[in-house]
DNA sequence: GTGGTCTAGACCACG
DNA sequence: GTGGTCTAGACCACC
């Protein structure tokens, strides 16, 4: 399981952590029941402080992809769990969308990248 | 030219306004040249402090997508001409689609909604 | 005479056009006891407010480097005759320089850029 | 770290702070990884508000000087990384040394001037 | 009339 | 304890 945290990214650290463990769910990874390491050992890997990855896994068990079990762990509830709503879903798309556009890259080329971007989130 | 902002949306104000701005430009509907609201009026249209407003411009120069000229209003810059780099365009695009994928939704149905966006974004 | 504002310059206009008059005067385009163009033409062929013109004679004025006649408009004082002082010069020069610093540019690289833009401030 | 700031200068508060870290990151005495000071005690130390500082901080990240992690402060991205343009940077300097002859100052002397604070922005 | 800057102070997010 | 956001309100610069 390889997880990085860049600290050039502007966004929060247990948010590029909890993204990071969205996208192994997502490709399959890391499958439905299976363990996520434990908070103390990925901070200390990632060199960050364990609240910081306690906050991510509480996000993650906030939308319904992990089960956090006192005493015993994280494990992956069920990929495809998520609950969330497609409408909602949609802004970060529009957004992402729009940058691409105003960038100046044709429809083309853009809808080639999101294509890109599906394959290797179904590697797996 | 309709802008809304969602209390409840965890982005702060300036960055939603920002975002709908850059949507209005990408789809053609602020074209270049064209003047932006002033400052203060879309403040008090939103309901929210002439400062936030602010800020949001300030942004959008800084991207190059408007100029603000002292006295006399803030215009289009450019459509297209936003300064960014493809590959930090690709990040949220990447969790956006992840965040579909984690909800259950078919590669097909996503790149159905890829489109709808898409063809939003050139209706002009 | 040629005098060209630029809508993408964050400057403002009357800095812009104070600094191309200074330019002018520098080169000896402009020399000593030659007439500058009325405030009301100018502002025509630029496009702008009379006052915004009017203000940039009166900073011109204000460093002693034209003298403005009530009725009979404005004339070169005398090249050289600036009143700065070398101290307050320097600052913009530093800031200037920090930035090819900063940019990367090799400090052989910032000579010659140095001695371009002299060279196009002596060529009369 | 020293910075001060002058009321009689005519740039804004935020900007002068702004351009005096720069000129310490250039200098070297800020080097790359190094903290700067928290954005409130930069502030009282000035004597200005907090925000204006801030401000400060945000344009040094805009231009990719500094990177800031939000709970943990600003530190020195990478020397010579500023996101700029050669072409833009050539108007202040084309100013700044259209000044020195217009206050009378020889060729010679002015490219004295010239490697004199070259030699201060190399010193480390 | 426009936008720019700054302040004082509050509350939130992050680590 | 760090920075981020927002407000209300003042005063200045520009056109």
């Amino acid at each position: 399981m390889f997880i990085t945290i860049d600290p050039n990214d502007r966004r929060p650290i247990y948010e590029q952590v909890a993204d990071e463990i969205k996208a192994l769910i997502a490709r399959g990874e890391l499958g439905e029941g299976e363990a996520l390491p434990p908070v103390r050992q990925l901070a200390t890997d990632l060199g960050v402080n364990m609240n910081t990855i306690a906050v991510s896994y509480r996000q993650l068990q906030a939308e319904g992809l992990i089960t956090i079990k006192h005493g015993s762990g994280a494990v992956v509830a069920s990929r495809f769990a998520a609950r969330t709503d497609e409408k909602e879903l949609r802004r970060p798309l529009r957004n992402a969308l729009t940058s691409f556009v105003l960038a100046g890259l044709s429809t083309g080329r853009i809808m080639q990248i999101v294509k890109e971007e599906m394959g290797e989130l179904s590697q797996k």
